[in-house]
DNA sequence: CTAGGGTTAG
């Protein structure tokens, strides 16, 4: 640094900046050299001290430092809005907006996409609205930029129809523009959206897909459970001569667990020549969820092995294959290993502290589970109680469950599947009064109830079927096969189980009949058309019920085809009788 | 001088 004594010049300040732009702490220095030097420094010098800030993230320095510019131009609001948006900083970046405009300084073209992303940050939809006015107002309605963003902005508030609308109406829509769209309608849990949206793209000849496309469309497929068509997509990239770098592949291997092909994820983990962080998680969690806890638990040494070093993500999945194999001590090894690592980035999470609970809580240690929660460094959300309650459930304690619903209530009131899951305590328990006043608050407060479906793939598309559906082309098909069907198992000793504790409040209404669950339908479906060896692939947007699920392992059985099932939580594999989630749910 | 798009978990 300088000597106390020498005067400060301007060609010094330049040069220091130059040389210590990524030093947080230097930076401040500089700042206060500056201000006590008396000199009256030029905007371009604050500019680049400005820039640094934000660079090391500092936006409380870099607010400073823009609070004494003078008159400071358009460019340089610009980029204080960049910093606050890549900092994540969306309320400071709406409070400088309205400063802006006091001052009359006008915004220009380069001003919303920053600041309608940090409305988009912000969560708050009438903003939004707000925001689109103005834009609206200085005229950048146009500019496809501007548009692109304030697409994502409308989606991320779930205002579909307006974010829809203004995509279509955009004129001479670029490929960052689709992928936007794209993009956000995976995030949104919008992707058969996406896929429409990528057959369009495709039939636009102004316009030719990149990696970012296939990415997008992967994930879209894993969460449709469409092996077919992700298989397609990626092919079709392979052709076009797309680069497949090392997200496109993770983005594979994600679209071949979340459709319950953990051989297919296996085979392209071995082959590919660049893993990351990323890629093994994924694959660790993958087995996780499907059941495989001691693949996960052997590539999570197997990366230990290799000097790699994991991440939270990665944890989780370690930790819920323990919670998946009853592994009580391992799971608290693991997590040990966590709280004791001096890597800041390892601090266990809300998320792992669930995954502990769940643990416990599945492995009966109800009490222990209790204890752990109260003891924890972290306020409990509803994640952690609904872990306990999910336990309470499967173990109906019915005291436990009942205190734990009334600390949930207070946590999520709105969250109809904890209410759902409280009920069938109750339904354990065999107190019915309960369970008729608690469906009357429901019905009071209006919790909104999800409709179950449950979805297979065949020949490149994908069918629905909802509870007692009678829409499909085969529909008579269907039914004569699931009567058939029925008939066989009941004679290997399938009884229906009319009493489940998992029964859905909904299901229980008087027009639905337990054996035209969407699943089974879906099942009766991969039964007629599914070909030879194939699995049958089922997609449930719920948990399965456990009828449902009595009913699958006797179909796997009698047809001695594999039955793969997703359901809201994890895979079940059923094979010649047996499932492969073990009764843990 | 500045601007919009991608992978694990929730």
């Amino acid at each position: 640094m300088i000597a106390k004594q020498t005067p400060l010049t301007k060609q010094m300040l330049s040069k220091l900046l130059q040389t210590s732009s990524s030093k947080p702490k230097h930076l401040k220095k500089i700042h206060a050299l500056v201000l006590t030097s008396g000199l009256s420094v030029k905007n371009s010098l604050l500019t680049q001290l400005l820039e640094n800030l934000i660079l090391v993230g500092d936006m409380c320095h870099a607010r400073k430092v823009f609070d004494e510019m003078h008159k400071p131009r358009v460019f340089l609001w610009n980029t204080l809005f960049k910093g606050y948006v890549k900092n994540k900083l969306p309320f400071e970046s709406v409070t400088l907006y309205k400063k802006m405009r006091d001052l009359d300084v006008r915004p220009d073209e380069f001003t919303y996409p920053f600041v309608v992303k940090a409305v988009s940050q912000l969560g708050v939809c009438l903003s939004g609205f707000a925001f689109h006015a103005h834009v609206v107002k200085h005229g950048f309605e146009t500019l496809g930029i501007v548009v692109t963003e304030l697409v994502m902005m409308y989606m991320k508030f779930g205002e579909l129809r307006s974010a829809q609308c203004l995509f279509e109406s955009m004129q001479g829509k670029d490929l960052v523009a689709w992928n936007a769209f794209i993009a956000v309608c995976v995030q949104t849990g919008n992707s058969g959206l996406a896929l429409e949206c990528y057959h369009k793209m495709c039939a636009d000849a102004a316009v030719e897909f990149d990696s970012f496309t296939v990415v997008s469309m992967l994930s879209a497929c894993g969460q449709l459970g469409s092996l077919e068509i992700g298989k397609e997509i990626y092919d079709r990239a392979r052709k076009e001569g797309i680069d497949c770098n090392v997200i496109v592949e993770n983005a594979r291997l994600d679209m071949y667990v979340k459709c319950g092909s953990t051989e297919d994820a296996r085979v392209l983990f071995e082959e590919m020549e660049q893993r990351n962080v990323v890629s093994w998680s994924t694959m660790i969690v993958g087995y996780a969820m499907n059941g495989d806890s001691d693949e996960a638990l052997a590539l999570f040494s197997r990366m230990q092995n290799e000097g790699l070093r994991p991440n939270y993500v990665t944890f989780l999945g370690v930790l819920s294959a323990c919670s998946h194999a009853g592994l009580v001590d391992e799971g608290k090894r693991y997590f040990s290993i966590m709280a004791r690592s001096s890597d800041k980035n390892l601090e266990p999470r809300k998320e792992h502290y669930a995954c502990m609970v769940d643990l416990l809580g599945r492995s009966g240690l109800l009490e222990e589970a209790y204890e752990f929660i109260k003891k924890m460094p972290v306020e409990p959300d509803a994640g952690i109680w609904g872990a306990l309650l999910g336990a309470c459930v499967v173990h109906r304690d019915v005291k436990l469950g009942q205190k734990v619903a009334d600390l949930l209530v207070e946590t999520a009131p709105d969250i109809g599947a904890y209410q759902v899951l409280l009920s069938n305590i109750y339904a354990a328990a065999g107190k019915w009064d309960c369970v008729d006043r608690l469906r009357s608050k429901m019905r009071k407060l209006g919790t909104k109830k999800v409709a179950a479906y449950s979805s297979v793939e065949f020949d490149g598309k994908l069918h629905y079927f909802n509870r007692g559906d009678k829409s499909h082309q085969q529909t008579k098909a269907i039914y004569e096969k699931l009567e058939e069907v029925l008939k066989k198992i009941r004679n290997m000793g399938y009884v229906p189980q009319t009493g489940s504790v998992f029964h859905d409040v909904e299901t229980e209404e008087k027009e639905s009949s337990l054996s035209h669950h969407s699943e089974k339908l879906a099942i009766a479906f991969g039964l007629i058309n599914g070909r030879g060896e194939d699995p049958i692939r089922v997609v449930k947007n719920l948990r399965t019920c456990e009828d449902c699920h009595v009913f699958a392992k006797f179909v796997s059985k009698l047809t001695s085809r594999d039955i793969i099932m997703r359901d809201k939580n994890r895979f079940h594999h059923f094979r010649n009788g047996d499932c492969s989630c073990r009764e843990f749910w």
